[in-house]
DNA sequence: CATGAATGAGCGTTCATTCAT
DNA sequence: TATGAATGAACGCTCATTCAT
C-alpha cells in the first residue's frame, strides 16, 4: 500500500513524463492521485520541490549494483560489463517514466536542482565505466579500449534510443504479440557484439 | 535579412530548445524577436502552429542530401552510408536548437501534429537505411547486416548523445582550446570503424 | 508563567500590531508561540475570535483607575485629569502593541465586533472626560471647557500621535540616549500646560 | 471621464481606505471598478505597485500650496500658519480615503516602499513647520516656540483624531443636519485658538 | 483544553488569445 | 500580414479551518 505521498509522487513522476514538468498543472498532479490540490505544497513545499523529490526518490542506489558486480569476483571483466548492461537495462524499463524524464532534462539546461543530479549521477557512470576499463585491460582481457566518452553515448544512447522508439520499430517492423522481449533479447546480444569488438576482446561463444 | 515571420521563427526555435515548448511564453518569444504580442497570432495563428512551422521549416529538404550522395556511383557503398552519417553530425550541429526540440518531441508524446512529422522523419531515415544495407549486401561489399532498429539506434544514439553531452565531456577530461572540432572528428572516425564492423566491411584504412 | 492560551494570545498581539490583521496569518502566530496550528482554532474558535479576545483582555479595566482617581478628593481637580493622562500615557506605552491594533481599528470600519468594543471604549473615555469638566466648572476650578470632542481629540491625538512617531522625531532632532524618557517627560508638561489653557486655570506653577 | 487606470486606482483607494491593503482582493477592486481580472497587472505590474501608484498619484504637490502660502507677504504669519490648516483639513476631506491609508501606513511599519513616502512626506511638514516658527520669531509675532514635534502632535493629531470620529461625536452629541459644517468651522477656530496660545500671540480676535 | 493530517476556497499573477482600430 | 489594450481561464500556492484520533 503506498503512502499518500509516494501515491502523489507516481502519479506526478507518470505524468511529467508524459507531458514534461511545465505543461503538466498540479492540478493534474492531484485528480490523477485522487488526492487535494493543496497536498502538494503540503507534502513537498512546491512544484519544483516535488520534482526533485522524484530524482531523490529514483536515483538513490541506481549505481550500488554495478559495484556489486565488480566485486564478483568469479566472473570474467567482459560478464561483470554485460551485466551491468543488462541491469541497467532492466532499470530503464522498470522505471520507464522517470527514465523518460531524466533524458529531458539532459536535454534542458534551465533546471540547476535537477542538472546538479544529473551531472553526479552521469560522472558516476562514467567513473564505473573508466573502472571497468581500467580492469579489463590490466587482466590482459580488453587488448584495447575506446574513448570513453564515445563508449558511453554509444551504450546509453543505443539503449535509450532503441527502447524509446520501440513502438516505432514495432510498428515498422510489423512486429507481434512477444516483440518486445524479443526485441530485448537482441538488443543485449547486439551491445555484447560491439563491446567485445570495441574492447578487442577475444569471440569465444 | 530575415523577414519579420522569420525571425519570430528563428527566436521561438532557439527559446523551445532552451526552455522547452510550455516553459516558454508567447511574450518571451514576442520580447526576444521585438516585435508586437500579437504578431504570434498575425503570422501563424498560434502558439501550436509557430511550433509546427518550425517543424515545417527545419524539416524540408533534411533527408533529400542523403539520396544525392547515393547515386553517387563512384563511392562505395560504406563510404556512401559515412558520408550521410557526417553530413548529419554537419546537421545536428547547425540546426543545435531544432535537434534539441527534435529529441525532446521524441521523448514527449503528448503532441500529435509534431509527432506525425517525428514519425515520418524517423520512418524515412530507417528506409534510407535499409536501402543503403540493401545496396552494400547486392553488390557484396557488406557481408552482413545488424537488426535495422539497432543500427539506426546505435548511430543517431551514438551521435545525439555525445553532441548533447560534449560540454560534460570536456569538463570530465579537462578539455581545452581546440576539444570539440578535435572531438568531431575522433567521433567519425569511431563511428566508421563500428559500422565497418558491423556490416563486415573488410578493413582498408 | 503564561497560560498556553495566553501566550497565543501575546504573540498574536505583537504581530497584528506589527502587520495588520489580515496580513497575519494562523500559522505565523503559532509558530511565534510555538504551538500546534489547530490550538487557535482550540483555544479561541477562530482567528478573528482571538482578535476580539486580545479586545477584551487589555480593554477590561482600562478606565478604573481612571474612576479611582476621581474619588481621591485631595486632589485638585485639574491634578485627578493630569493623573489620568499621566496613567493613560503609560497604559500606551506598556500595552503598546494593543494600542497600536486600536488605532488601526480606528480607522477601519469593517470589523463590525471589534468596533462594538472600540466604540464603547471611546465613550467611556468622552464621558470620563465630561464628568472630570463638570466637576472643575462646579467647583469653579476650571473658567471654560472646549468642546469636548476636540479637547478629547488634542488629548488622544497628541499623545498617540507623539508616541508612535518617537523614533521619527528622534531621528529629526538627532536624539541621543535617554532621549525617549525626556521626550515623555516634556510631554506631560507640554499637555499640562495646554490643558490649563483651555480650562481657564489659573497657573501656579 | 477617468482613464480605466484611474478608475482602478479610485476604487482601489476606497476599498484599502476601508479595509486595509490585505484585506482587500485584486478581484474586488476589478469588481468594483468594473474591469476584467487582470488589468491590476496589466496597469500596474501587481497588487504592491498599484498601492503604491497610489502614494504617487496622492502625494503629489500636497505641500505645495503650503509654501505659496508662505510667500503671501500681506499675510500675519499666524495667518499664513492658520490658512496652511485650513487647506490640510480641507486636503484630509477630499482625499479621506487616501488619508485613511496614511494614516494606517503610519501605524504599519512593514511595508518599505510606503514608508519612504511617508517619512518624507512628514518630514517635509516639520520642516514647514520649523520654517514658520523661524519665520514668526523672528518678526517679533510669535513670544515663544513648542516642541516642534509636539505642536506637530498637536495639530496633525487633532484634526485627524477629530475628523475621523466625527461620527462618534456626532452620534454621543445627537448631532442633526449641517452638524459636520458647524464642527469644521468650530475645529478651526479651536485649532487657532491653542495656536495662538502656544505661540505667545497676542489676542486680537 | 491536544494533535497534525487534510480540506477546499480563495489568493495574486500569468497565460495565450481576441478585439477594435 | 499591424497594433496594443483588453480578456477570462488557468496557474502555483496560501489560507483559515476541520476532522479523526
Amino acid at each position: 500500500m503506498l503512502s499518500k505521498e509516494e501515491n502523489i509522487l507516481i502519479h506526478a513522476e507518470q505524468l511529467f513524463a508524459e507531458k514534461g514538468f511545465a505543461a503538466t498543472s498540479t492540478r493534474e498532479i492531484c485528480k490523477a492521485a485522487n488526492v487535494n490540490i493543496s497536498m502538494i505544497a503540503y507534502y513537498f513545499g512546491s512544484k519544483d520541490k516535488l520534482f526533485e523529490r522524484i530524482f531523490e526518490y529514483r536515483m538513490q542506489g541506481g549505481i550500488t549494483y554495478a559495484y556489486q558486480v565488480l566485486e564478483m569476483d568469479h566472473l570474467k571483466t567482459i560478464d561483470k560489463f554485460l551485466l551491468i548492461i543488462d541491469k541497467y537495462i532492466e532499470r530503464v524499463r522498470t522505471l520507464k517514466s522517470f527514465y523518460l524524464i531524466l533524458q529531458r532534462e539532459q536535454i534542458n539546461n534551465n533546471n540547476p536542482s535537477t542538472q546538479k543530479f544529473i551531472r553526479e549521477f552521469k560522472k558516476n557512470y562514467l567513473k564505473l565505466f573508466q573502472e571497468i576499463l581500467n580492469t579489463g585491460i590490466r587482466k590482459g582481457e580488453f587488448k584495447q579500449t575506446p574513448e570513453l566518452a564515445f563508449l558511453h553515448s554509444t551504450v546509453t544512447g543505443t539503449i535509450l534510443t532503441s527502447l524509446n522508439a520501440i513502438t516505432t520499430y514495432k510498428e515498422f517492423l510489423n512486429g507481434g504479440e512477444g516483440f518486445e522481449e524479443e526485441y530485448i533479447t537482441q538488443l543485449k546480444a547486439y551491445l555484447k557484439k560491439i563491446l567485445k569488438y570495441l574492447l578487442g576482446h577475444e569471440k569465444n561463444d
